[in-house]
DNA sequence: CAATCCACTGAACACTTGTTCAATCATTCC
DNA sequence: GGAATGATTGAACAAGTGTTCAGTGGATTG
């Protein structure tokens, strides 16, 4: 009866248990906060003893750190991968960077609570800010200078870094919005409603 | 040297010291986040003895929920006054609705801190959902119907609750971006990205 | 096989938490 | 003035927290 099923083994090589102490971390913070996630319900979560939380982290705090790094580089690595595929025009880059942000495995709603737990603890921890700081100035970088290759070759209604403001602010409110109410917001909604932004943007509706 | 001075008297009108624990709490949630708010912190930043907190709410979880929705209710009679005292005009009102969700009273960085603390745990408080949604459904459908009635005399580019919809994401967007970055975004220019994204909705540009 | 290594365990520790409650104090009422 | 009322205090308590560490045992090496 000895079938080759992938059974949980006693040791592990020390990444992977990283890895499930920081998905199990992920569990716990959707399901009770960042106030109510304990070492004891993240190891119980993961299936391992106490001890080893604080034999792969140094300290709960750590813990915490590198699950909202994995969460953003996560993220960092969804929309880079997506733009760069896509070929030269710039107007699909921009899209692609929309879907990204909407991909399901980004979007989800258990992703979006722990983001959003992390976003309310910011202001006295600015660990947790610079850590996402860093890939949310890059990617208004990017969608601005995509904007502002778009301008060059048709007439954009506002100016490219009013633009990028404004779409960051239209991915963190949709994100806001299908986290708190997600039977009125969907992913596909709010994909459709920053595009449709975009498209009032970008239309040349009277060219003079 | 008996200078009539408003000392806080050792004794205090039950309300009184009902809205000190909440002014208390809302500067320990802004300072230490909901994890690290404590009834001892709340009770030492209001200057008062632990017991008391006790004494004038239930338990910690009543507070919380009075503290959140004390701000819920402050945001909400602003806007609601600040719509009615505007006469006549739909995009007046719409106008005067931005004004009141980046009115320093209620976008100062402390309350937004505040504000996406308590976001950041609605997922497994169901509590502090139905607090805010009230609010929130209320100020969107009005939004809507304003929308509706500024279609009827001029051309709107987009459908009254698409748009509604669009505006409550910047509305939320543009203040977790305050929140988090203040230096690169400030009160006034959050108001002016949402007047802006207005404008280009309103205008007839080339009004067939 | 024996020895070494190290991922792993969970009991134990010091500390903080929310909550309770008997005692205290200022005020009000007769 | 004296009693009654009710707001206020802070010590005490049980429950839960993050962290430590001596010990366990499965794998690897010689």
């Amino acid at each position: 009866m000895a079938v080759k099923v992938k059974k949980k083994a006693r040791v592990e090589a020390p990444e992977e248990r990283r890895r499930q102490l920081i998905d199990a971390t992920v569990s716990c913070i959707a399901s009770h906060g960042i106030s109510g996630t304990t070492l004891r319900k993240v190891s119980e979560t993961a299936g391992l003893s106490l001890g080893l939380v604080n034999f792969h982290f140094a300290n709960k705090d750590a813990l915490l750190q590198h699950t909202l790094r994995t969460l953003a580089e996560e993220h960092h690595n969804l929309w880079k991968q997506k733009m760069m595929k896509t070929a030269l025009p710039p107007v699909e880059k921009i899209y692609a960077i929309v879907e990204a942000q909407f991909h399901p495995k980004i979007c989800s709603r258990k992703k979006l609570a722990v983001w959003f737990a992390f976003f309310g603890e910011t202001r006295h921890r600015k660990i947790y800010r610079e850590i996402t700081s860093g890939i949310d100035a890059e990617r208004m970088e990017t969608c601005r200078t995509l904007l502002q290759q778009i301008a060059e070759e048709r007439t954009l209604w506002g100016q490219p870094d009013k633009i990028a403001a404004a779409l960051e602010a239209l991915f963190d409110g949709t994100w806001l919005n299908i986290l708190m109410y997600p039977e009125a917001f969907t992913r596909a909604q709010a994909e459709r409603q920053v595009k449709d932004y975009l498209g009032l943007v970008f239309a040349q509706r009277c060219s003079g």
